[in-house]
DNA sequence: ACTCAATCCTGAGCGAACTCAGTTATTTTG
DNA sequence: CAAAATAACTGAGTTCGCTCAGGATTGAGT
């Protein structure tokens, strides 16, 4: 009766509805007041759902958060990965390449700092079984991997290290962008700090300012 | 009356005596059942003292965690650098030294791997303002300065870059400790995890079996 | 010995995350 | 189309971390 129900069943569309209220309730709530500024019974009043629903969909406030966090960060890796690409074509050295993969995902952490620091804790020591979890983790690989390629490429890179370095790295960003300590730095300062560790780590021309070694360099390579 | 009050008034003992009374509890309760499988009307039944005493002691519930992780802690790495120590006057390679230096706080962490991650998290993202926090990351700059040591006395390393290299060993020992990732692994897993990623970081001689290019290089440089 | 601050302790109560038994809406079956 | 089966929703209730107004204890002043 009355027109055709349409795609599928009337259940999933309810569904899917209330998950786009649910996901924009939580997304607008956390971005204005943060995560420990909103209650659970806010974003389901504002998602119009009772709470049990809200528990439905994330079966945490955590979860809450990383299932909205996702997108942007997944946008974040994207972006880097671009940008990583442009560099690399651009001839930058390993290491501004990896910035320039970095950048935009630390941008998003410490867009809002509290959610950004909640999110990473949760992804690298929350319970991966949970779903919205699980899909950030795979997330987080993706951008372990963008980092293994890059260094990779580098030919003083053994090809054997680059999956650790890049966990390193990945390590690195974990602590500087989320610790307590580099909660008072702002964007460029927190990239800087990366940028120091990560130099450290990788097996580049040593900065030495003894004499008057060429900066950039990656000159060394023989391509 | 009766005998002298002895040290100090009534109420400093007193105050020494709850705070002691408080710990204990609190020790023997999250050794038995984890920071989550307790209340902390438990732990103040136990040290029978009302809740809002407990309070007057530790602010929160993580500070009380950490209150008693930090003497556990301290010894720990008071073992480390005696190992470390030890380590290389036996004529231990530095990764070998940085690793006897871990090993004891490593074990310590994973002893009870509940308390272990929960400790460490909070240490590093939470509110540095709190005392016993204070305390704890004290602690952590002496296991960070204890490495810097022990990477600055190898001749490969340049010592403008030891405390940065400690701080990223800082990292990987953090992240592979608490991740919810390495959770199932035992303690040797998670050793072997670091020694490689430690390995992979330090400027050492890597190890390549292709023939004979000179391997430590840096030897691109012009110097 | 008495008063009276100062200090410390107490536990009922509050807020918020999360649960679950009961209800309602949808789909399937006869 | 009605009845049964299934899936989804609801919100009062439970638990636990934490607070704070009031009560008890101590020690100094007189």
């Amino acid at each position: 009766m009355k027109s055709r129900p349409a795609p599928q069943g009337r259940r999933e569309r309810a569904k899917e509805d209330k998950r786009r209220r649910i996901m924009d309730a939580a997304h607008a709530l956390f971005a204005e007041h943060g995560v420990g500024g909103v209650t659970m019974q806010q974003i389901a009043d504002r998602a119009d759902v009772a709470i049990g629903t809200l528990y439905l969909y994330a079966s945490t406030k955590a979860e809450l958060l990383i299932l909205v966090q996702n997108q942007k960060f997944a946008d974040a890796i994207d972006d880097g990965l671009a940008a990583a690409d442009a560099a690399a074509r651009w001839g930058a050295d390993t290491v501004g390449v990896v910035l320039a993969m970095i950048e935009p995902v630390v941008a998003c952490i410490r867009e809002q700092p509290e959610n950004g620091r909640t999110y990473l804790h949760e992804l690298v020591f929350g319970d991966p079984a949970e779903p919205h979890r699980r899909d950030g983790l795979t997330l987080s690989l993706r951008l372990e991997a963008g980092i293994t390629d890059i260094l990779a490429a580098d030919p003083a890179i053994d090809d054997a290290d680059a999956a650790t370095l890049a966990r390193v790295v990945t390590s690195i960003i974990h602590v500087t962008t989320a610790a307590t300590v580099h909660l008072h730095e702002n964007l460029p300062g927190i990239l800087d700090q990366i940028r120091q560790q990560v130099t450290a780590v990788l097996p580049h021309v040593q900065s030495r300012d003894d004499g008057g070694s060429p900066a950039v360099s990656s000159g060394c390579s023989t391509m």
